[in-house]
DNA sequence: AGATTAATTTAAGTTAACTTAAACATTTTT
DNA sequence: AAAAATGTTTAAGTTAACTTAAATTAATCT
């Protein structure tokens, strides 16, 4: 029995959930690059082995069973991400799609000398919690995103979504990486972008780049 | 169009021609643990699509199309073997087993970056040569099976094969690892086993196992 | 509330990579 | 050279993970 592509279904939803998104068939769909029939498929299968449960229009939850099976995924996904970037050198837009590949195919073994190379690594290069062998995860500061950070305030990034290389590749090259300092000078009602000051330059952000930003939220 | 299961076929026949066997479709079933069936299936396209030739009783052959793609998987294998071993930390004897996995989900550029951290190693662990990224085999010295050194000789280990983790986990513990010096005290007519000193100590070893061992042949 | 839009499921079919069992072909043994 | 053993192929079927197109259901809009 394969199981790869049943812990990309998992993964899936974990991150979506994760994000306090509701995860409904569709959006697997999307991120999967499959069609919505397939995935309705797999949502039978994965809800009668009681890792989902599922009801139409309403979003699917995780059961027990599946929610470990995704932490276990993104462990690897993650520890993966932080190893290829600081013991490999690879560029910081390029990990996750490569993290993608290999987290399906390492030992639990090699997962966790990884971890211990790295020295028990809290977050990975993107910001996000590394979810630690017991499955506890590692608590990270309050964030907002980007887009309701008020005007004049000055914050820090904690972390951004992963999901486009073009997004990331952008992000790095603005300087926009965890742990930036930046500040707000600017919103445009309009199309509700933002200017903000980082590095002493200014950038102009959209709505869509700045919902992928979060940053420490000071209150 | 998955690409995971032929490209296995070929690095099968490829080891196989490498150690100078015939290559059947008995074997390679045997090596990948499916049926002659299946084998016979996949010979029929990797057949069409040229990358292989073969005759029914004479063996199978790599045509230039299949001969890089199985030197391009062995390049990956080995070059994660190398990886694992020296930077990860992982046992001899299960390397094999781990980069089986990786070997297919890995950019190119990941490799190269490996080969790099490496620093362009031409052996792996086990003593296979490591193909370059241009197809070309690093030289070995001319080597013998040990149970054909003659009695009396001393040689060195120059590589080991490494299809079996128990093999070469009993290797390991018994001290038989690449470069060691031993020399051949004893051969058994009967059973064709022999009997060879390492690190001053004495070790009976079945045909079975001296036939997976490769020394210098000094002639 | 009915119409429109969006989300979801069903139905039917495809593909890759297998399986087992039986048939067939070639080598090897006696 | 016939019998036995080994190797190979065929035939029919299975499974997992998809696809497209049509049908259905729920949510949203006016």
């Amino acid at each position: 029995m394969s199981n790869i592509s049943k812990e990309d279904y998992l993964r899936v939803i974990y991150k979506g959930l994760e994000e306090s998104r509701m995860v409904n068939p569709t959006l697997v769909a999307e991120h999967l690059n499959i069609s919505n029939a397939a995935v309705t498929d797999m949502l039978k299968k994965l809800t009668k082995e009681k890792y989902v449960s599922y009801t139409p229009y309403k979003g699917i939850q995780l059961l027990e069973k599946g929610k470990m099976e995704a932490i276990k995924l993104v462990r690897r996904h993650r520890i993966w991400e932080t190893f290829l970037f600081k013991v490999i050198g690879l560029p910081w837009y390029k990990i996750d799609q490569e993290a993608e590949n290999l987290e399906h195919s390492s030992s639990d073994e090699l997962i966790d000398r990884l971890e211990v190379i790295l020295n028990y690594p809290e977050f990975d290069p993107h910001g996000h919690p590394i979810p630690r062998k017991d499955g506890r995860i590692p608590k990270q500061k309050k964030c907002i995103s980007l887009d309701r950070l008020g005007i004049g305030k000055v914050s820090a990034i904690q972390k951004v979504n992963d999901h486009s290389e073009e997004l990331l590749m952008f992000l790095y090259k603005s300087g926009l990486v965890i742990n930036k300092k930046l500040k707000v000078t600017e919103k445009r009602e309009f199309d509700n972008s933002i200017v903000v000051l980082v590095d002493n330059k200014e950038l102009v952000l959209s709505e869509k780049i700045s919902k992928n930003i979060f940053v420490e939220d000071m209150r």
